[in-house]
DNA sequence: CCACAATTTAACATTTACATTAAATAAAGT
DNA sequence: ACTTTATTTAATGTAAATGTTAAATTGTGG
């Protein structure tokens, strides 16, 4: 199974966490396009890129002069897992959440 | 919705991932039954819990001199959610890598 | 009230993370 | 070969995270 601690360290930042989203909605990007729109300097975006790709959540590809970056779907895929090892407890809990939320209507 | 960068951040130090991982298959606990176990001081085990509690990651609840910790369900189904957001993108993603193996496989 | 137990807050040192600018590298086009 | 384009690496400063020990807080029980 894969590092989870470090796949969460790679998306808290909200800039890193961004990039991935954006590359999940418009496909693989080169380094370039990815840095329009964030308010950042190149090396900052480069270095995030590298970040994540260090934790394994992007692929890199080299075309002519471009990087381009693209989400890996294993780690999408590694956290959806990750809850659903916890399933039992945390659709449970929300049962009893939801029940007990019932009751304090019923009293009123 | 909330804030999933956040909850990632929280989630990023090993310690406060087996925290959370222990509240999730023990039930809620004491601060003293956490540090039990975690080679660290309970300075430091009260600090991730404030880190937990201040992501929305943890319930504190007191009970005489104890402060009772559990997990709030309602995080791992925001992250669970936020998966499935984007399922769309990761499983076909994963479709295409293993149809892309397959076609290897034929070939030689 | 005093002593104990459980936990947090304060003060501090150290490491890690993140941004910037300047320089280096890589690939193409002229 | 020289210039341009795309991106990364290096050097550096600063802010944030994490751990420690010592002191303060909070609640029980004699």
């Amino acid at each position: 199974m894969s590092d989870i601690p470090k796949i969460f360290s790679a998306l808290s930042d909200p800039t890193r966490f961004a990039i991935v989203e954006r590359l999940m909605n418009e496909g693989e990007l080169p380094a370039g396009a990815l840095q329009a729109g964030f308010d950042i300097s190149a090396p900052a975006i480069s270095r995030h890129l590298s970040v994540l790709n260090g934790a394994g959540v992007v692929n890199r590809r080299v075309n002519r002069q471009q990087r381009l970056y693209s989400v890996r779907p294993e780690i999408m895929q590694d956290i959806c897992s990750w809850t659903m090892t916890h399933r039992e407890f945390w659709e449970s809990s929300l049962m009893r959440l939801e029940a007990a939320l019932v009751e304090e209507m019923n009293k009123k």
